[in-house]
DNA sequence: ATTATCCTTTACGTAAACGTCAACTTTGGT
DNA sequence: ACCAAAGTTGACGTTTACGTAAAGGATAAT
């Protein structure tokens, strides 16, 4: 019932455009854990959906680590004991604070984006009134 | 008229809770430049936004060189020729960009939190019935 | 004057996240 | 049967972003 799809190490490396030593390092770290066909590995959709997770995470900052050990909270939490239930919760929201404040930064180096945005075109406008018409591309 | 305030290398190493060294560094790296009173460093109040900025950028994952790209570009910004005036406007367009992603990251991101989070609190559920008033916490 | 506290440079060490061979094995296609 | 393509396991190299002394100069307080 769910797609039931497998995928070669290549296939995913292509897919996501990262390096199958990338992937290979990613198993070593214990972030994934492919099955084998003799001694090939074969990704499932869930490993798959996993590698999207690590590269969005990578992408964010987190370190493999971090990732990792998300992963294995989640992991048990189908036969977690209620301690780990609330450790996870527990950074489930470290990990919203986080993005909380990344959110933040992002806001505020939009602001400065801005701001250096309207300068630059300041600037610009500035230079064709002094050399008016050098070559009129579409400054309209 | 602009807050001439002047810092030390601690002063700025305890606000932004970052080592001495971190900040040496960055000077290393071409981030920073500040002025000396004999040898010891004198940040300005336009260093410490730059620090500021740094470290915001390191949040999103930004490396140095990145960070001291930008700075360059800006700092050409007040004489730059047309050419370097547009190339900044692409860099800036490139960094909307990623930024737009990691928004996109970040959405994605808290739904899997949200997701997480509702399947570990049906499993503290479950376990509370199966299993009940053994201490009665604040559930309610 | 003498601690104590900052600050400096120089230099070597390190952890994370891969890149880059090298040297095989496996396998699908002709 | 055979070759090229894809996959495998080491093992060592590299970059980034600092950590960690080591050895000494400058300054403020006692």
């Amino acid at each position: 019932m769910n797609a039931r799809k497998t995928y070669s190490i290549s296939e995913l490396s292509r897919e996501f455009d990262v390096t199958t030593r990338s992937i290979r390092f990613y198993e070593d770290q214990g972030l994934l854990f492919p099955s084998r066909r003799g001694q090939t590995r074969v990704y499932s959709s869930q490993d798959r959906v996993r590698l999207k997770l690590i590269l969005r995470g990578k992408r964010l900052g987190f370190s493999l680590a971090e990732t990792r050990e998300l992963f294995e909270l989640w992991d048990e939490t189908a036969s977690g004991s209620e301690k780990q239930l609330h450790l996870l919760l527990v950074k489930i929201a470290e990990k919203r604070a986080e993005l909380e404040q990344q959110l933040n930064d992002i806001a505020m180096i939009q602001l400065e984006l801005d701001s250096a945005e309207a300068r630059c075109r300041e600037t610009l406008a500035d230079l064709a009134e002094a050399q008016p018409a050098a070559k009129q591309q579409q400054t309209e």
